[in-house]
DNA sequence: CCAAAAGTGTTTCAGCTACACCCATGA
DNA sequence: TCATGGGTGTAGCTGAAACACTTTTGG
């Protein structure tokens, strides 16, 4: 029974990478930034908003998901899970009621560097955004506290970074996400003791200072969270 | 631009409530069951159900969800949050396709008791169903693992219980869904210490035993996760 | 040699587990 | 008085936090 619903149904997705703030100090501090479209119709129009838009006929929520981050980046996604659905009737005021599925990403630090630049499309850093279209600050902030959990205690962090990276990498985007400092000590031990993570072999030098074991993770499941029906989740949920 | 979609949206509700598993004795074991209803329609005619329905044109998705459980057990949830929305293509083969907004509940031991039998509506034991229609028996192992890891990192078991609780009560529901034996004196210690619980004053006689100090849920917060939305997930983000 | 970060060792402390033990009731 | 579960006390284990210390590089 098709009741010919007057809704509409779209897809988003919540993009995380980490930028040094510094676009001229590509090694300074990072922070964590969004991609966000400009709106070019009313309403919101010309306000920031989340990359998306509405679900195919033959196309699953995660396919149109993947394809938002796609055409907004260029990139595929280190990460990509649920985040949660909104539907209430106020949230598009004065337009067409929409209920967006949600999903939020993280993106490789050294990928974003490469992505081309595309038209209408601005990285702003994700705890400071202006006023953006519809609901879109509050599903931003949702996104971020998720990340956040996530980051403590699973083990996503790496899904920031490159194929390799130091143990100093991995602390550096625990420390951003998180936003405080952690002992370089203890950290390594948690990290190791886990096993999601092994050693290359190989060193990175050039540093004032001892050269650092450069690491990889042990890729035993795919970084995309199918939800419930994935073999990926059936790993997290026995961790 | 409304797109004129086909494709329908449903929100359906997993109910999760305590019973005995014999009737006669409504003071054994008691486990996890659910409600079900029964198709009277193709596909999956005469099959078992998840609760639910096409989301109302004015209506949330949040208030469609409690509005399933309302029309099947004629009761109000001590607990709701939205699981899950599945929406690909091939989960409703041959019909038109359906994208849906899955949501578990919990409801209190006494209040199933007391509620009037429906027509079409039977209560089934969580963890072992028969086959369901569409992805439904999916569906219900996620939010049974869903409810678990809540159950264990999170104070909502009393959702099961009624108004005032003896710790003795509490800690049979969390043995019977994480179903293991837990130690009484320190699962004592950690509800006491949550503080999540207050005495009432009122004890509970007739055991063969010392009585048992009653307890209540400390109602500073609503059980209803409003996810991103409402005051609730703002305390449930700090715990 | 010095500064700085990599990496190791060790002490301390909090929280959980296991289990011994006492208390209050119904039969 | 005995069986049963309510309720308290406490020793021991484990893992995290804090921090002293050694190692290896670049300048």
């Amino acid at each position: 029974m098709d009741t010919g619903s007057a809704i509409d149904l779209a897809v988003s997705t919540v993009i995380f990478a980490l930028r040094s703030n510094d676009p001229l100090q590509p090694r300074g501090e990072p922070t964590v930034w969004i991609p966000l479209v400009r709106r070019l119709r009313a309403p919101y129009d010309n306000h920031w908003a989340l990359p998306g838009g509405p679900l195919g006929a033959d196309e699953g929520p995660t396919d149109a998901a993947r394809r938002a981050l796609q055409s907004t980046t260029g990139l595929q996604p280190k990460y990509l899970e649920q985040l949660y659905t909104f539907g209430d009737p106020e949230r598009s005021p004065g337009a067409t009621r929409v209920v967006s599925i949600v999903y939020w990403a993280l993106v490789g630090i050294d990928e974003v560097a490469h992505a081309p630049a595309r038209q209408n499309v601005r990285w702003l850093p994700a705890d400071d955004l202006p006023t953006l279209a519809f609901d879109h600050n509050l599903i931003v902030d949702y996104a971020l506290w998720r990340l956040r959990t996530k980051v403590s205690h699973s083990r996503i962090a790496h899904a920031f970074l490159g194929e390799t990276f130091t143990l100093a990498d991995l602390r550096e985007v625990h420390e951003v996400v998180l936003g405080k400092r952690l002992d370089p000590a203890n950290f390594r031990r948690q990290v190791l003791a886990s096993g999601h993570v092994v050693a290359t072999g190989g060193m990175r030098t050039g540093g004032r200072h001892r050269p650092a074991r450069l690491y990889r993770y042990d890729q035993s499941m795919s970084m995309t969270d199918h939800g419930p029906l994935g073999p990926v989740l059936l790993s997290e949920r026995n961790s």
